[in-house]
RNA sequence: UGGGCUAUCGCCAAGCGGUAAGGCACUGGAUUUUGAUUCCAGCAUUCGCAGGUUCGAAUCCUGCUAGCCCAGCCA
């Protein structure tokens, strides 16, 4: 679990302490409160939460809410209840960028002071015309040489509403044959006359995020800013206007590769799309990857901290395996949830001499691995359910559940060997009969006679009935994630449910979000959302891994 | 085709001039009241390619190649 090797931000991050660039180690997640947070997110939160408890420093968590056109407090809520969920405690640090625009505003006026900065009168799309492209280099702003006099009467009335949307914008002076197309004078603020979530009609101007972002960076005293890939080109941009601050301990910004797993969707268009044709029941759907549809399926918040160590930090563009999601669930669930018995697709068996009417209560450890979690009684009757896949009529080679003539212990309680079994008429399996062993109460006989196969059960007079769902990966990269038309070619079989389950009766007040190892079968969290106490869901984190298959004739 | 970045096992990822860590996946084999877990073993003579420097190169130099990002008044 712990890295031997140090990633490189912390390697920056040691020498930068070591050659005194700072004195303590402060970083920050910043999300336009926008839209949901998703797996990716938690690997930027779990990486600047990290670093700052690992150096002793602070973590902050600020909205980056510089464009009202986009942003609701809506997501606020949702983005704090998944941070705090994973544990990024951020205490009393919870920031809004747009609680700094006096001093961003004042920033500006620095800048056109210092005639770095100019208002200009070009439209959007002028703009664009003058920047340039990418092999050839932009044209000067006609605007671009108004006296800081005239910049800053102008810029006074962008921010008293002389202006309409798009009619004025606030450039800053750097370099407009730049090969980096963001140096060639970045608008640094424009005209939105909007309702903001957070300060409501006070400002009609609003700043742009490369200019915004270093100085909320700097205010705070964030030492190192973590951003993605992306941004690499904007890092100039980012250290001029750091620079022309003028800020004494100026923050670093330091990019590092997004992550991307294999086989899920995070395109939020995408997204849209299977929540708006009904096949996600929602954005919290467990087959999606936001923290909320991770958390609804049952991953914890250990679970994917381990996740995101594992996967490492580095400037490669990668996708992770998605098998690496599951080994972290099942190790971090594996010696912490009790090992129940549910049986998904049952069959009836009747131990024919056991006497009718007679319920022994079993005691069962709930995890051998780990006493700890200290044991149960389940009851034991004549009539049972097991899994219908553990019983052939004419079995393969190789097979050591329960077929005519074979003995398996019942797990927990009793060896038992079939005898007879009755078919419907279309041929399915109806009942089995077993006569059991008394003397191998416990699942052992005193004889020392072994089995090959051990089988989980549950009495039908005890049953609880369930619903449980089992998910696949919503897309299988193997067969193309996309078709011909750009749409995304769907795994039909994401989703199943099981309308005929049962369980031992000890789940029947399972609450939300419980979850528990089903033997032999996976881990299964009690759903959130649809799960009733008189009608249980359960949702399949993960299965357990299994080198069994049936041999394919 | 201007600029920025990246390239080490099927998938992640260490490595920072001294002779390829680790994890996931996979394959054996042992133990097992979960065909799980655990354990033990195996899994890159080679680091995108080609040259060069060096006693020695994944690491330095040169030249290629491939992929990602950038022309929002988004973040």
């Amino acid at each position: 679990m712990e890295n031997v090797s140090k990633n490189f931000i912390e390697l920056i991050i040691d020498k930068d302490i070591e050659e005194g660039h700072c004195r303590e180690v402060h970083t920050r997640f910043p999300p336009e409160p926008n839209g949901y947070l998703h797996i990716g997110h938690a690997k930027s939160i779990l990486l600047n939460y990290g670093l700052a408890q690992k150096y002793g420093g602070k973590f902050h968590l600020r909205f980056d809410d510089t464009n009202p056109t986009k942003e609701k407090t809506e997501f606020v809520e949702a983005i704090k209840e998944d941070i705090a969920w994973l544990g990024a405690d951020w205490e009393d640090r919870l920031f809004f960028a747009s609680d700094y625009f006096p001093q961003m505003y004042e920033a500006a006026v620095k800048l056109i002071k210092k005639g770095k900065a100019y208002v200009s009168d070009l439209s959007a799309d002028e703009i664009r015309e003058y920047r340039g492209t990418l092999t050839e280099p932009g044209r000067d702003d006609p605007s671009a040489g108004r006296t800081v006099e005239e910049n800053l009467a102008m810029f006074l009335d962008m921010k008293n509403g002389k202006y309409a949307d798009g009619e004025k914008v606030l450039r800053a002076r750097i370099d407009m044959t730049s090969s980096n197309i963001n140096m060639r004078d970045p608008v640094i603020y424009r005209v939105a006359h909007m309702h903001h979530h957070n300060t409501g009609d006070q400002w009609c101007i609003y700043p742009m995020y490369d200019f915004a972002h270093p100085i909320e960076d700097a205010i705070e005293g964030i030492t190192h800013s973590i951003c993605t890939l992306e941004f690499e080109d904007h890092r100039p941009l980012y250290d001029w206007v750091v620079r022309e601050l003028e800020y004494e301990m100026p923050p670093k910004q330091i990019e590092f590769a997004k992550l991307y797993l294999t086989n899920v969707v995070t395109g939020k268009r995408y997204i849209k799309r299977l929540v708006d044709e009904g096949i996600v029941d929602g954005w919290d759907d467990p087959r999606l990857v936001s923290i909320a549809a991770l958390r609804r399926r049952g991953f914890t918040p250990e679970s994917l901290k381990l996740f995101v160590e594992l996967c490492g930090i580095s400037k490669a563009n990668s996708s992770v395996d998605y098998a690496m999601l599951e080994y972290c669930i099942r190790e971090d669930l594996k010696m912490k949830r009790p090992r129940m018995m549910a049986v998904l697709d049952p069959v009836k068996v009747v131990i024919d001499n056991y006497p009718e009417g007679q319920t022994e209560e079993l005691t069962v450890t709930n995890n051998l691995e780990n006493e700890e979690l200290g044991s149960r009684t389940v009851p034991f009757t004549r009539e049972l359910y097991i899994e219908r896949e553990d019983f052939m009529e004419e079995p393969p080679k190789k097979y050591f559940r329960m077929f005519p003539g074979n003995e398996v212990r019942l797990m927990n309680a009793y060896f038992v060997t079939c005898n007879s079994f009755t078919k419907d008429e279309s041929g399915r399996v109806t009942e089995i009969h077993c006569t059991y062993d008394p003397a191998s109460k416990g699942g052992n006989s005193p004889d020392g006679r072994k089995v090959k196969g051990t089988i989980h059960w549950v009495s039908a007079q005890h049953a609880v009935s369930a619903e449980v769902r089992l998910y696949e990966n919503i897309v299988d990269e193997e067969k193309g994630v996309y078709n011909e038309d750009g749409s995304l070619n769907l795994n039909p079989n994401s989703l199943t449910v099981l309308t005929d389950c049962v369980v031992e009766e000890n789940l029947k007040d399972a609450a939300p979000y419980d979850s528990f190892q089903f033997v032999r079968q996976g881990f299964f969290c009690v759903d959130a959302r649809d799960s009733r106490p008189e009608h249980l869901v359960f949702n399949r984190i993960v299965s357990l891994k299994s080198s069994f298959k049936l041999p394919t004739p």
